[in-house]
DNA sequence: GCAAATTAATGATTTATTCAAG
DNA sequence: CTTGAATAAATCATTAATTTGC
């Protein structure tokens, strides 16, 4: 006898959780949701981690969906381009005979990409930063005049053929939290903006 | 027809970029910037020049965005500080007068509703719809036991645990009751005040 | 109509990534 | 470089919704 039956929202439970997300409210700190959840057992049986789950997967599911939109948007306009303008690989092909040091990869169609676990090979001579090299390279972050002086002449055929004498292909490795969310979090006004001192964590 | 048109990228090429770009290049240089482009040409027509600007101007818009996230989590941080109020529900529910087709969101918490004797139960057989939230009017009453199971079932995992204090977020959910329709909402002191005031994620 | 079979949705867990303090 | 906290991504597992043959 399945002694695991897993939360079932109730429809009222649900429309304040949804209530909620709508507002803005994504990740809820531990304080947060022990209150949503004592308010929410009011309408049925529920505990601290449906809550936190809840807000887990509503907000991994939504940021998911919205990806997906964007995917079948670009492929919409990914075959309206082609439409337009006939294919020229071969060209660039000539053009660009491969020289490549990154892996012979990239896959024939990025459906068959595995979704997460093929960063590596991506990454292959790439090293990770130290938060020096973070600032090392804000610090020589190239300003768009240089662009815009490449793009001037001949798009910058200087830079694209011209010397590899400056550096190697050392790629300038930073992580910041480069983790950009597409979502557009619509930031309602959710909660009263208190008067209380204290600046306190969700 | 605009004769200059400009680059649109193709899905899989918008796909590899951003993945190199998680990767932690940043600033390619021009030989590496040739490989790339090679190899994005097999997705579509690509010149050298928008990778470059491709890497420019995805950094810069980076940046702004993480810019403008930490004014937003400051912002609600700000908001959200409300939850240290003891009577923090009442200015919650003040603050959503529009909610008038709910009951009481977050009703004053030492106040018994209505305590609609079984309704916990009542509800636990409804169903919902899946897309928009619409409720179905079938309602089924269940026997008690999804009420059974709820108290008898173990948190089951060791990151639900009484004991420990550290302050992730998830270790501190415990839910206050279960299948109680009064809810003493005593919030235990075991949610320390995160003492980072520097950051705090949403 | 109705269940068994199948599929979709979603709750619950696990794993990986990021950030930064030490 | 190592480690801990936080959390996002991926995955597992169960429930609901739908299909299907009768």
């Amino acid at each position: 006898m399945a002694r695991t039956t897993r939360w079932c929202p109730t429809p009222e439970q649900l429309m304040i959780l949804e209530e909620l997300y709508r507002g803005g409210l994504r990740t809820p700190k531990a304080p947060l949701i022990q209150d949503i959840t004592a308010h929410l057992s009011l309408y049925g049986k529920i505990e601290g981690k449906n809550v936190f789950y809840w807000f887990q997967n509503h907000k991994a599911r939504d940021k998911q969906k919205l990806r997906r939109k964007m995917m079948r948007m670009q492929l919409l306009q990914q075959r309206l381009s082609f439409q337009q303008q006939p294919l020229s690989f071969q060209q660039y092909n000539q053009q660009f005979p491969h020289q490549s040091f990154l892996p012979p990869l990239f896959p024939p169609t990025f459906h068959q990409l595995p979704s997460h676990g093929s960063s590596a090979m991506f990454h292959q001579g790439m090293r990770r930063t130290t938060r020096d090299n973070i600032l090392k390279v804000n610090l020589i972050s190239q300003s768009n005049e240089v662009a815009e002086s490449c793009m001037s002449k001949s798009y910058g055929r200087d830079w694209i053929d011209n010397n590899n004498n400056n550096t190697n292909n050392m790629c300038n490795i930073i992580s910041p939290s480069c983790n950009n969310n597409r979502v557009p979090l619509k930031t309602l006004d959710l909660f009263p903006t208190t008067s209380s001192s204290s600046h306190q964590a969700l």
